[in-house]
DNA sequence: ACCTGAACACCGTTCAAGT
DNA sequence: ACCTGAACACCGTTCAAGT
């Protein structure tokens, strides 16, 4: 068998649903392939690689169709398809998490908050760890029931919205 | 040599702080006690064990002296204290966050924190959802600036006690 | 109570070579 | 371009046995 690039992120997010993130290495997807495990690393230059391709083609599979929003509508919009996204496949979170701790994939929504932030009037500051929250808000939720889930994401987006309403109007808290 | 508990842990700690999480082994761990790697299994039952036993340890560590006070003081007081704990030792978010991840230790500050929340009127839900939100934001801001790390604080702290003046005073917001 | 010695069943990665 | 075969340098864990 010879395999392209995207069969063996297929067959990995396959083994993935089937076995989980602990049983993802190197070696059993080779063997799931039918192929040595070296033959893997014509594809990806180490299982890091091959673990951000996973990541980013399970975000793609959660996208939904772009629309035109208010800034704080395409927050949350990206919070839920993020969460959907890894609702969607065993680990999920897991797998995003660890993708994004190492900075090599994974980076997308995170990039769309913090855009979606500025809209809103957020300086550079305030954009970049309201979404370095929101992101881990999401992360860290992923297993809470949807209520409990969008409990804690209003109160996070409650925060950060009132900070904006001060901002724009000169306003300066103590905190 | 003969070593306790105690002892196997202070030296991971050396070890996390000489060659970082990725490099604690139970089989380097072991050769820099000059002792088998088997010798470990009589201190911990597997690895996740001794993980979250150091993790606990640089917990306790980084505990300050026990004072009365505010519940919002409270709040923030377990967040910086977790932050500089995690801060003294090399990996220590990462080392924090796994275990905390695997439900098997490190969950003390989490507990303090949904406690102050309850003491501030928190109900049951908001307790547990706030203090998971408050973990997971100190988690994964302790590389950012002080000055960011503190801003994003306030946001969810802010977050949070406008939600709980609502839920004192009976009004609800359609969020 | 604490440790040794040896083994088992795995890992990720490299590299020369094949088609 | 994609893969084989074999090796290297590691892992976590178990278990009988020693003191």
């Amino acid at each position: 068998m010879r395999y392209r690039r995207a069969d063996v992120v297929d067959r990995a997010i396959r083994g993935l649903d089937e076995h989980g993130l602990e049983a993802l290495s190197m070696r059993r997807l080779a063997a799931d392939l039918g192929v040595q495990p070296s033959a893997l690393y014509h594809h990806f230059p180490d299982k890091r690689a091959l673990l951000a391709a996973v990541a980013d083609e399970v975000l793609a599979r959660g996208r939904r169709a772009t629309e035109v929003m208010t800034w704080d509508g395409e927050l949350e919009l990206v919070c839920v398809e993020l969460r959907d996204a890894m609702l969607a496949h065993r680990d999920g979170d897991r797998l995003i998490a660890s993708v994004n701790a190492e900075g090599i994939g994974a980076g997308e929504p995170e990039a769309r908050m913090a855009d979606a932030l500025r809209r809103g009037g957020a300086d550079e500051r305030l954009a970049r760890v309201g979404a370095r929250t929101l992101l881990h808000y999401v992360l860290a939720h992923v297993d809470a029931e949807p209520g409990d889930f969008a409990l804690g994401l209003a109160v996070v987006l409650d925060g950060l919205t009132a900070r904006l309403a001060r901002e724009r109007t000169g306003y300066f808290s103590s905190r």
